[in-house]
DNA sequence: GTGAAAGCGCTAACAT
DNA sequence: ATGTTAGCGCTTTCAC
């Protein structure tokens, strides 16, 4: 077996006590006791059991993440900032994959609950009722969902979509087709909301979907984005927005000569596509960051419970979107040919 | 607090031994008993303390896997599978990101040791000695990592790289590069390895490195590259074939006309790059599905604790390869007008 | 088939 | 400043 406090206590020749405190709070024991007892840790590589330190403190130095989908890169953005900001708090960090699954998210959730201090919670689908049901049997942190009454770190989908629209308004363009993401997804929900608000008198706008916010989405959606006669595309994410592009290209459609194309999460390869695309950037590990830092808080009882703190995003412009020019022109000449 | 298994038993009106068993050896207790147990179980909402059982039965119900970079979508694509396999047997995953700092794996090691069954390790650049060292305190099984005496979970990165060879041979080309990866990495190494051994007598192999490999990295490779005069560029992994692309296309060498590209690990994106990337796919997901497997035998102790599995890689051949054509008659060309 | 008792490794009163 | 005691919630002998 793991070698324990007693092995400690003996080689240092003092009580188990002792050597909790001398570990836990250092100042309430000699330095040269303490020095001997720290030197018998060392020799012995005595680690703490943390299921025996739990059950007594309550506390379990554990948090939970609940994601839809370890393949997204979104969520894993947001795991990579909560694993870092975890790490230098002493937490550790459980990670559950419900695979879109909301049964298994209930599920994985209750499992969860008893061997951590609280969860994190990504889920942009199960309903709001249930979230509530939740949050009164296990501390919960949102992560880009708001939800009466819950903390939550989001980040500003609605002004993103909002410059996205300034920006396209400025280069001219008039009638543009949003690609809707899942249905149920609250993500969409509020890029679409920033969306209208934007575009409310100054764009012609064409809802399409909802597709799967996936490549094969994006395939399906450029089809009837074009035929809807639309000079831009704004896709619900990046990964979509790359199947539009490649199905443009097929098509022979030239973006963003005749077609302008956004996407949304600025994800890696958004900038190494072709065209790069002009996209939305989520600060996707300071929200991890700042959901530890909300549960901590949470944790330790200082801070508001139901606190929620939205992240600021921004456009990134890059080549995939410009006037619309050739577009412009065979509109204006083909009646003219025709007629 | 929470509901503990004495309320559940008073509650049933047995003992909480009655309770235990009900739970977890239900053969072991009267039927009418039994009911009633369950009963209680489920109107009180009851989860044993994992804390608690652990501390007897010496076993957490947790394994943990430490990868090097959660932003690495080879990484969450083993942990994809890792979890899926790990909630099918009733495991909790802890997750760790070593952030590519050995110090801080090993110290993130020692913390989870304590809590976790086993670690499984995505390690490419710590030194076999420390891996060995580990295997003596924690259960380890390696992940993509062959060390000897140490269960692994492998990926046939050789065999896939044997095949890339085997294509661009096919398909005429005579003189590639490699873009080698990090110095230290075994995946590196490994990669190389086939290519070597495929390359011997049949391909002027040009090794070209190490580069960050990264984006960045495929930017500042593909001018060495072409410098090299290769009519073949075979990246390390496909986020630097992303760079190299797009480093040829602003430079105007066409690909596959004059260059052909190939990566390696068949990221989402390379079937959505422009052109679509040839490549060798990895079994990810399996891999980490095999390693928790290998985990809950080595758990159990009925599997031999040093077994190694390799599992196959294929190759995926799309458009950023074809015969070197153009870049041949270009050579034969200059020559007779510069002459 | 069921209950009583002991103890896993640790921390937090309470003594000294 | 240190030791003693009790018990966190559970499983597992051992009786019955």
């Amino acid at each position: 077996m793991a070698v324990t406090i007693h092995d400690v206590a003996r080689r240092a020749r003092v009580s188990p006590s002792t050597v909790s405190r001398a570990l836990g709070s250092p100042e309430l024991v000699n330095g040269a006791t303490r020095e001997r007892v720290l030197a018998a840790v060392r020799e012995l590589g005595y680690e703490p059991s943390r299921a025996a330190r739990s059950l007594i403190t309550g506390r379990t130095g554990n948090i939970g993440i609940m994601v839809p989908d370890l393949g997204n890169p979104f969520f894993t953005g947001v795991l990579k900032g909560v694993q870092a900001r975890a790490r230098q708090a002493g937490l550790a960090v459980f990670v559950a994959d419900s695979d879109e699954d909301p049964v298994a998210e209930l599920a994985l959730l209750r499992a969860m609950s008893r061997q951590v201090d609280g969860v994190l919670l990504c889920s942009p689908s199960i309903p709001d009722g249930q979230i509530v049901e939740l949050a009164t049997g296990t501390r919960l942190v949102l992560l880009n969902r708001r939800v009466r009454g819950i903390p939550a770190a989001l980040m500003d989908s609605a002004g993103g979509m909002r410059q996205v629209v300034d920006h396209l308004v400025a280069l001219g363009h008039r009638r543009c087709a949003y690609l809707n993401g899942p249905r149920g997804s609250w993500s969409n929900r509020e890029r679409r909301r920033g969306l209208r608000a934007a575009a409310r008198g100054r764009l012609d706008l064409v809802e399409l979907g909802p597709f799967v916010p996936r490549y094969e989405g994006g395939l399906q959606a450029a089809d009837l984005a074009v035929a809807a006669g639309a000079s831009a595309i704004m896709a619900y994410n990046d990964v979509m927005a790359m199947g539009v592009l490649t199905r443009l290209r097929d098509r022979g459609v030239a973006v963003p000569a005749e077609v302008s194309v956004t996407g949304f999460d600025d994800l890696m390869f958004a900038a190494g596509c072709a065209p790069p695309l002009t996209t939305v950037a989520m600060p996707l590990d300071a929200a991890g960051r700042l959901a530890v830092d909300m549960m901590l808080g949470a944790i330790s009882g200082t801070a508001p419970a139901a606190g929620q703190r939205e992240l600021p995003t921004s456009l990134i412009v890059r080549a995939s979107t410009s006037p619309p020019v050739l577009r412009e022109s065979t509109n204006v000449d083909l009646p003219a040919v025709t007629g």
